[in-house]
RNA sequence: GCCCCCAUCGUCUAGAGGCCUAGGACGUCGGGUUCUCAGCCCGAUAACAGGGGUUCGAAUCCCCUUGGGGGUACCA
């Protein structure tokens, strides 16, 4: 048996004890995905490694004796975002698989600028692409900034490699020069369409010789190139998460390559990058699992090796199976979890005087993550979970386990929708299990830019900031709700009142008011002023005058806070201290009166 | 139209023919705890798209239907 006929999947185990150690399936001849096993069952095994078929059920024989002389193939990975000028929450999840993909593998992950398309401005519109993957600390081994033995890593800076890979497709008579118009072009597909059959270009203006070609241009026409797609036979793709596909090749398209001025198109440009920066692994959105064929085309005209494909599922819609994209951005605010991330981010964004547009600033994009103050822990494990998982109950995942346990086996196939309430929640879960100390670095800037601390921070910052942010535990979801805490960072006379709150609890209630002035004289006294001592306090005058906690409590909140919800009570007059906490109930029993 | 992919609670998922009376998480709804809020604890709700096979036995394998998604560009 020989590897070309093998279409099942690869495999490989220690042969110690046949332990299931990886797996990959093969697309016909493809030696690199041989390689790629074996380099896989290396970083688990140091021993001879065997390469077999793995069938459902079970492990057979292995086909091959041990060959440890087989050279080890490196696992190269990329993403190829294009400069859009901002970071789609879903294009993240495809880059975040690539990544650790190759650091699971020891391999490297590239990031390559698919601005095929783009004329100016792509580092403006690169920038905070770059920087979102930084902030998420999603590393590339080579691409923009970083450089590499493979640069530019550019497309519009490559496109002497694409017009070599032309040449020889041309001269192979894999592509050919075309000199149709598009409305012929067109014409032709509108009466396929109308007799209901596939569409397939007549080649009526295909130009084999240069004769042709000048008879051509003697009319005016331009000539782009187009492969020359066999109209017969099929093709098989042994994709890493959907396993074989097969296209028809009658179905395929004789599609534009290069245009008549000389630009490239995607496809080829793709194929020709893959190959010259040995990319292993193709991982990208399944929405590339139907332009497969054509790549497969152009690489094997180019007699390139092919990568091993795998197509990932969509990040859909909110409760929808639709891919996401931020051009919708009005429909998936009716969602109402949707609205409410995208509200509270705008409130903290108004809150720090940030400017923001809808195009820039949304849930969809992940600078709207950074700039309200969300983790990226929480929201790379909460993407992680997004089409893969591990077992039926491990959800969080430090970056080492992610890495030590992802593999495109466990890769789901149907598409898996963006439920910002589950962000939400992992980004609780992140918030509460960080430290004081990085939760008060986190914290900082936020009351900075909203003017309620100056920069650089006076000196009692550091500790009336722990304190407040112990005191708040897990009320702080993400850094930008710092701000709901303003009440602890404004002058005693600068404080705001909720005005419903002050009406219910003050003005409507007059004995609250009363007690409130009668424990105002106790507070006066307290020593020392911290949370045991206060507590004693309350339930002594509480216990002293016959009345229950709730009667001045609430009354109390209102005058420190300006508002009827908040932290401990206790934990408030703490903050505080004595001088503030009687400053403010003597403001609020004047404003009382005042009115 | 044609081609390709997909299908388990509202959502993310577990599930490799018997461990399934289908498990977990998020959400939702009750209850408890606390000075409010947040949290926490306890409980409940809720799914194998439909129909045929194969098999002693099907969420799991096969076929059909339906539904959803993608492709069919001189976009990427």
């Amino acid at each position: 048996m020989t590897w070309s006929e093998s279409r099942c999947g690869l495999s490989c185990w220690r042969p110690a004890n046949s332990d299931f150690a990886s797996q990959a399936a093969t697309n016909g001849a493809t030696l690199c995905a041989i390689q790629s096993v074996i380099s896989r069952c290396r970083s688990v095994t140091s021993g001879p490694v065997s390469v077999g078929l793995r069938h459902r059920g079970g492990i057979w024989p292995p086909l091959l004796p041990p060959c440890p002389d087989l050279p080890v193939a490196m696992v190269r990975t990329r993403f190829a975002p294009s400069p859009t000028g901002y970071l789609h929450i879903g294009g993240v999840r495809t880059a975040l698989f690539n990544w650790l993909f190759a650091r699971k593998h020891g391999g490297q992950f590239l990031l390559r600028i698919d601005d095929t398309d783009q004329q100016r401005n792509v580092e403006a519109a690169l920038k905070p692409i770059l920087d979102g993957f930084r902030w998420l600390g999603i590393d590339w081994d080579e691409g923009p900034e970083v450089g590499g033995p493979h640069a530019p890593y550019y497309q519009s800076q490559r496109s002497a490699r694409y017009q070599t890979a032309v040449d020889r497709l041309l001269e192979s008579g894999a592509a050919y020069r075309d000199f149709a118009k598009t409305e012929e072009v067109q014409a032709e597909r509108e009466a396929a369409k109308k007799e209901e059959r596939t569409f397939v270009y007549s080649r009526r203006f295909m130009a084999e010789t240069d004769a042709q070609a000048a008879a051509f241009e003697s009319e005016g026409r331009q000539g782009v190139v187009r492969i020359k797609t066999p109209r017969d036979g099929t093709l098989v793709i042994d994709d890493l998460v959907r396993g074989r596909v097969e296209f028809p090749w009658a179905n395929e398209q004789d599609h534009v390559i290069q245009r008549a001025d000389g630009t490239c198109l995607y496809h080829l440009a793709s194929v020709v990058d893959d190959f010259d920066f040995q990319i292993s692994h193709v991982i990208r959105a399944e929405e590339h699992l139907s332009n497969t064929p054509r790549q497969v085309f152009i690489a094997q005209a180019l007699g390139y090796p092919l990568p091993q494909y795998a197509h990932l599922p969509y990040v859909a819609e909110p409760g929808s199976k639709t891919k996401m994209s931020k051009r919708k951005l009005d429909k998936y605010l009716k969602n109402v979890d949707f609205k409410k991330v995208n509200d509270q981010g705008l409130k903290i964004a108004q809150a720090i005087g940030l400017t923001t547009s809808a195009e820039t600033f949304n849930p969809v994009i992940v600078d709207f993550y950074e700039q309200v103050g969300y983790l990226p822990d929480a929201i790379i494990n909460y993407l992680l979970l997004l089409g893969w998982s591990l077992d039926d109950k491990t959800e969080i995942f430090s970056r080492d386990a992610m890495i030590a346990n992802f593999s495109l086996e466990r890769v789901n196939k149907a598409p898996a929708s963006f439920d910002p309430q589950k962000l939400v929640s992992f980004q609780e879960r992140y918030m509460n299990a960080l430290p004081l100390k990085q939760k008060v670095a986190l914290v900082l800037p936020y009351l900075q830019r909203a003017g309620l601390i100056s920069s650089p921070p006076p000196c009692d910052t550091g500790p009336r900031l722990s304190a407040v942010l112990t005191a708040a535990g897990d009320r702080i979801k993400v850094a930008g709700d710092i701000l709901e805490c303003r009440e602890f960072f404004v002058a005693d006379d600068a404080l705001e009142y909720d005005e419903a709150a002050f009406q219910k609890r003050l003005r409507d209630a007059p004995e609250s008011v009363a007690l409130l002035r009668k424990f105002r004289d106790r507070l006066a006294t307290v020593e020392p002023f911290d949370v045991p001592t206060l507590e004693a306090a309350l339930n002594e005058f509480v216990a002293a005058e016959g009345i229950k906690v709730a009667q001045i409590i609430h009354a109390l909140r209102v005058a420190l806070t300006g508002k009827g919800v908040g932290f401990g009570l206790f934990d408030t007059l703490a903050i505080l201290g004595r001088e503030s906490s009687l400053a403010r109930i003597d403001r609020a029993v004047a404003k009382l009166a005042a009115s």
